[in-house]
DNA sequence: CATTAATACTTTGAACATCAAGCTATATAT
DNA sequence: ATATATAGCTTGATGTTCAAAGTATTAATG
């Protein structure tokens, strides 16, 4: 059987099976951090408090709202995260002295050290995902993932960052 | 920049397009997802239920066991859900009449209509991303994410299913 | 056949992530 | 000077998850 898609048609089983694997990659990538920080010395440090390190990063120093923005929480939720990253001596707050509202957050040196291990997790990641692929399937790829994108937009406008 | 990616080499830039997008699809899925819900007239259900009811589908008795194993989530975890679910009117328990043991698991009228209506927003996700793409173009998507596939599977073996 | 093992599921208690709503501190506008 | 707006924080409630202990049922063993 085969499904209309746009110009084309395609496999059902095919539809299928890119389903299933765009549904569950997300999963797994979480899955073997999570086993990776398990088995590093950061054993005291959740996934998504990774990802939260993640969005600070090394070399601004974004306000809390920005960061929530960004990691798409409310800043209430990146606060309590932070109490607990700055309990934990993975990021620092930093007072702006222009305007004394905003808090600005940093990266402790245990934090940079997450920081460079979850970036080189990623790049490996997408070297692998890369794999034996030259620069024409490369931008078939990303056409791919930016219809996708544009679908879900459509679906549920996001408000501009 | 580029980086050595196997057989050839990758724009710095492509590479981090790709593993951003990598990254935030499932969210903006996820998002998407929970958008129609609270727009629909199943209110009462989270996306993750609706992910059970989609694991427990519609033709066939799975076991609580298997089930739990799909959805990555112990069978504690299940059960707990599973109560929600015959509480909300979305899911029945059947019980194995050879092998008491076991609790078979079933959907209602309610429970069918969200999974078709779960199964249909899939399909059209798909058919946007494979959008004005022919046969050789989705091979190396799937191509990709099989590669994916094989790099997590090999930092983080599964157990076989 | 009675007892022990194993299996399938359930319950419970604790941890974490999250949000909404109300709160504090600071800056801006009137 | 006062009111309004902005940025972040605190709190209480909800949802998801797991580990560990508990129950019911079946299979294995002496």
């Amino acid at each position: 059987m085969r499904v209309k898609m746009g110009g084309g048609y395609m496999d059902y089983a095919t539809a299928k099976r890119i389903n299933q694997l765009l549904t569950t990659v997300y999963g797994d990538i979480v899955r073997v951090e999570e086993l990776a920080l398990r088995t590093s010395q950061f054993k005291d440090i959740s996934i998504k408090e990774v990802h939260a390190v993640d969005a600070i990063s090394m070399y601004e120093h974004k306000t809390t709202s920005q960061v929530a923005r960004e990691l798409r929480i409310t800043p209430g939720t990146l606060t309590t995260m932070v109490n607990h990253l700055v309990r934990k001596d993975y990021v620092q707050r930093i007072k702006s002295d222009d305007d004394r509202r905003f808090v600005r957050l940093g990266l402790t040196r245990r934090g940079r050290l997450v920081y460079r291990a979850h970036e080189s997790f990623h790049r490996k990641m997408v070297e692998s995902f890369a794999k034996d692929m030259d620069d024409e399937q490369l931008q078939i790829i990303e056409k791919a993932l930016l219809n996708l994108e544009a679908f879900l937009e459509f679906a549920s406008p996001t408000p501009d960052r």
